[in-house]
DNA sequence: TTCAAAATTTTTGTATACACTTTAGCACGC
DNA sequence: GCGTGCTAAAGTGTATACAAAAATTTTGAA
């Protein structure tokens, strides 16, 4: 039996996908998109605490579309275990379990040694001056205390460094694997310190520097493994976290 | 001002979510997922090629269900990278880049070695025997010259590797990078043997058995290798796959 | 005949309607 | 007073309707 195959007409290239930024058709997913995004940040800079649950209609009020949008948005949220689906009860902001929490660490310290190592034999004396360059942000919103702007950063490190391998996959991966890693820390409020965090990427990029992958290997084991040390994962935690909340 | 926040009421065990097999709402997100895993296998069995246009309203009427459903499948499989949405466009089978191609497999490698290694310490005699036997079952499908059954085995080798280290999170994303590979293999006319992929899943398990890490990582690095380079990644694949097309 | 513009059909994107499930409120009996 | 069952309200899941965009076909002229 031969199935007969429609190809695709004349497709356009590929940058149509991506213009996206002018035109009378902005909105296409493009509202999907922006309210996705509103979540992620309400959850990162705690405007939404886990638990939360996430009415269908009261989204789509807010931002003036219908539940078909908000459903998609929750749809992908869901796909980054930012939100979690209870199938005819509704979303909720996702509780990552201490279990989970482990997981997504203990998966983050086997990319993110292979990846450092592959660095030391490709990076660049550019690349390097652009981390030194982050490494400067970074600093400057922890003395700031500028809360949103620091766990953006410092999760930005991580993903800047992934992105440095040219790997857009691994890029993406880690990105979401780091937006986890933002809820997980504070949903266990984290004691460790976004200063501490930042003079352990400056070590990190010193011994990238020095290409010395021992080193630097070392350096990203023990990063992420004092970052999940400090976790609290006592279970009252999450009772803490659930406290006070401005409804929307 | 302080806003107490309503958790959910009294949520009901996880087990629930799991249960599914009875009761009349059966079709809940069931649907959805039925028509993902359909195309799924479809394109993995190669009976839907890369670049076929999936409209939405052919594939509601097959399985009888509506649109909406079929608009959330393809959402996930868009996901999944293996199909791609284009705005306005529809959606159509994912036709992955020679670049994309190598950075699957660099990510593979990387996540791969450094879970071998992982496993080296940790494995079980029991999980060694559960490994032997899954070599059967390939070895089975493959002298049976089961096509599509011996493609899944030989990507479940990894994930069950994966699995073994008790962590769902790697395990998952890990599955869906096979998936990724499955779609590669068959879009760049892999000329790899499954036979010789075969073999060297059973020097893998070989070495893991000894708990010899240098060695098993050597041949997981070269097992990757060997299937990527066994791939024809010159521009005319790309044609040759889209040849023959008269339009449905 | 061949090309281009217009009209038609198909298909996508979003909103809405409706059925069914869950949740909350309330009366009743213990 | 407290738990139990019933009723009403709210919310989710799916189908359908409709508008806008894209693809296809038709039409007309060189």
């Amino acid at each position: 039996m031969i199935t007969i195959q429609a190809k695709p007409p004349h497709r356009r290239s590929k940058l149509h996908v991506v213009q996206a930024a002018s035109g009378p058709v902005l909105g296409l997913a493009g509202a999907t998109q922006r309210i996705a995004e509103a979540i992620t940040t309400a959850i990162i800079e705690r405007r939404l605490m886990p638990g939360t649950k996430l009415t269908e209609q009261k989204i789509a009020d807010i931002f003036k579309v219908s539940r078909t949008i908000v459903r998609q948005a929750l749809n992908q949220l869901s796909r980054d275990h930012l939100v979690t689906l209870e199938p005819a009860r509704g979303a909720f902001v996702a509780m990552p379990s201490v279990e989970e929490a482990h997981q997504v660490f203990e998966v983050r310290a086997m990319i993110e040694t292979a990846m450092v190592r592959q660095l030391c034999t490709r990076i660049s004396d550019a690349q390097i001056a652009q981390l030194r360059e982050h490494l400067r942000a970074e600093s400057d919103a922890v003395n700031r205390t500028d809360v949103s702007g620091r766990t953006r950063l410092l999760a930005d490190f991580h993903v800047l460094l992934a992105r440095m391998l040219g790997n857009e996959v691994l890029a993406q991966w880690l990105a979401d694997l780091l937006s986890r890693s933002s809820l997980i820390s504070l949903m266990y409020q984290s004691s460790h310190s976004a200063g501490h965090s930042q003079q352990e990427h400056v070590h990190i990029v010193d011994a990238l520097e020095k290409r010395d992958a021992r080193v630097v290997v070392r350096l990203m084991e023990h990063h992420i493994a004092n970052v999940e040390r400090n976790l609290r994962l006592d279970p009252h935690a999450t009772d803490l976290a659930a406290a006070l909340q401005p409804a929307n």
